[in-house]
DNA sequence: GATGAATGAGTATTCATTCAT
DNA sequence: GATGAATGAATACTCATTCAT
């Protein structure tokens, strides 16, 4: 994705895929943009090289995707989907009746395991790269969505609870991958969990109006 | 800075100016690099392009940066002096002994201050581009020293200093850039300085070993 | 190959063309080069040059090709190729018997001949580039060899046959080419031919220990 | 000097050294391109490496020489001085009755000598560059006032004078060149030098219509 | 549908040469 | 006259994308 160029064309595959190893081509392709993206960073990240790793030729590449920010938002997407149906299970119990306290530690807990599993990715997919506005936008979206869940679930007593939520939300955010991204020797997933948890939970309780 | 590529050598710059007038083309880059990496990405952010907005010719332009890198590099190096010098001012007062809990709010602020006059290039800077490895170890190293700093700072009576050193000092660095960079509408700096500043103190007080 | 230029890598072909047609961009590019250089010279015959000589476009050239250097490499094998060839058809006869006294006018007017066909590019090839370091000892070999066989080849009866096939070699390959490289007007190729026989004859006979 | 280009401009001094300190200049940059030249070839041996190995600002030395092909002509022009010298001072024996077999030895191992001092140089001036054409003109016309001289100085009973006189010149010029640039180990210039006086006069005594 | 050869605009960088100081 | 900062045309090479087979 040239950063200047405003991407005109679309984003979405070019034709959905109906036969089974149509399938199987495009899942094939982002998963190899995942792991060259992860090695090389998205500049480095060639076409050609993707084509390769998934096996298939430039060619049919270009078949199912229009071009190479297609691939990027394919990918995002996906990774997308995986974490909302993790955090979703969580929230869940939000409706069962269940705290945001308790809740808390679980959803940290999630979100370094996420990290954690390719983190290296999570930069090139959402640091790296100036995604395209559309993708942007809704990724944005998806946050405020995220923040007013947030902002519903903490206790009722709290002043301003939109920007409580949006505080949060960052901080389980923005401190999980810094600290996943670059963990300091001798500092376990759990221990990073545990702290973020702990920041937040301290976090709401100065924010009690008592 | 593609990550296949090997760095190619020398990152720092070719001649030191004797004449006024090359100091002023050197500068003349630097900015115009500054300006052009934040509106283009470090990618698209082409030297010719560079050199066009300093109203220099791109051969100047080489007579004092061996390559690209070594602009992104004087770049970083100038933010990071600004940045240093600033902290700089507040850290003495440690030694003035004032107590950490005083400090931090003025910290934080400054911190606020100096990514809202640049967001985008500082998002460029630290997360868009990845920095030659000799800048990413100095760049580390700086980020250790901090936290040290912080952890003697901190009061006595804290369990694992240094890990409440680090996830602070990641707590300000990341919670500043991510909320000024996407500030939402209706939030003022100064309201997140005063949350961030809210957020760390009431971590620190929740680690206190009574 | 300028002198202070770091060899940057492999000189072999990138890809092996499987099709037929790419199998014809090659040949093409390679003789395109042959063309260029002899009218340009090495450093002038750019690649974009040679290119659109071979009627090819300049990422077609690169795809085959890793380096303007290879290009060189393939163009100097080729020649080497074609001369090994004629020379081996000629030395075959020693080990049928013939003595170095017979086969030398035909080795010296198939060397004549060589050089006859292509000068310009003869001159390029071996003097006015810095072949890079591993052709440059492949040649040395060859010619190490073509020495030693000389050697034995000789009449037994001489002082220091390494030296006399040092001398007889060099005198042979650096008259041919002196010679045909400017031709005096009303010299023929055969007349070279016999001269440079005559020499190296009188040579020999002048070297027998009697 | 790009090799297509039909140098246009003048090749001459930009203007006549008038004044000491010039004419130091002038030696200066002829001698510091010699070095420049045999270390890092004329490709790549650029102006303001000369200039500053000269001691002298690239502007001083554009007031002295119009373009860099005038540098490489001066030098040959220098070499050439110093050749046609020592070449002199043993031809003017012919002219108090000396045999062209007596001057043989001693005009050899001048030319050894003359080669062994710069190989390197040589091998720049006199094949990698393409010489501007008025240049390469002088020097041809030099070769054949050479080989006149060396026919005239012949015995007289030989067929065909002038091109035994273009064999002996060419053998000795490039033979000498072959052995001292790529000198084998183990061989000494006397020997070169006594090998190639061998060759020259066997294949006279060859040559002898008796 | 698949293949992979071909395309060419675009990029970083060099270096002979000029010209303001 | 001397200096060295500035110039910019030119060059090797890449990579997203197209299209003939």
């Amino acid at each position: 994705m040239s950063a200047t160029r405003i991407p005109t064309g679309r984003l979405t595959p070019r034709k959905l895929p109906k036969q089974a190893r149509s399938e199987a081509t495009v899942e094939a392709v982002v998963e190899a943009a995942a792991q060259v993206f992860e090695l090389h960073g998205y500049a480095a990240g060639t076409t050609n090289r993707i084509a390769e790793r998934a096996g298939v030729s430039i060619g049919s590449l270009y078949q199912y995707f229009p071009n190479k920010d297609a691939i990027l938002v394919a990918l995002v997407r996906r990774h997308l989907a995986e974490s909302t149906a993790v955090l979703e299970s969580h929230l869940e119990r939000l409706e069962r009746g269940a705290s945001f306290d308790e809740l808390l530690p679980d959803v940290v807990e999630a979100m370094v395991a996420m990290h954690a599993l390719a983190p290296g990715l999570h930069r090139v997919l959402f640091e790296e790269t100036r995604l395209p506005p559309a993708l942007r936008a809704e990724l944005d979206g998806l946050e405020d969505r995220l923040i007013d869940l947030t902002a519903d679930a903490l206790p009722d007593d709290l002043r301003d609870p939109r920007l409580l939520g949006r505080v949060i939300v960052n901080t389980i955010e923005g401190l999980t991958h810094r600290l996943v991204l670059r963990r300091p020797t001798g500092v376990s997933s759990e221990q990073i969990a545990r702290e973020i948890t702990a920041l937040v939970r301290a976090y709401i309780r100065t924010s009690l109006t008592w």
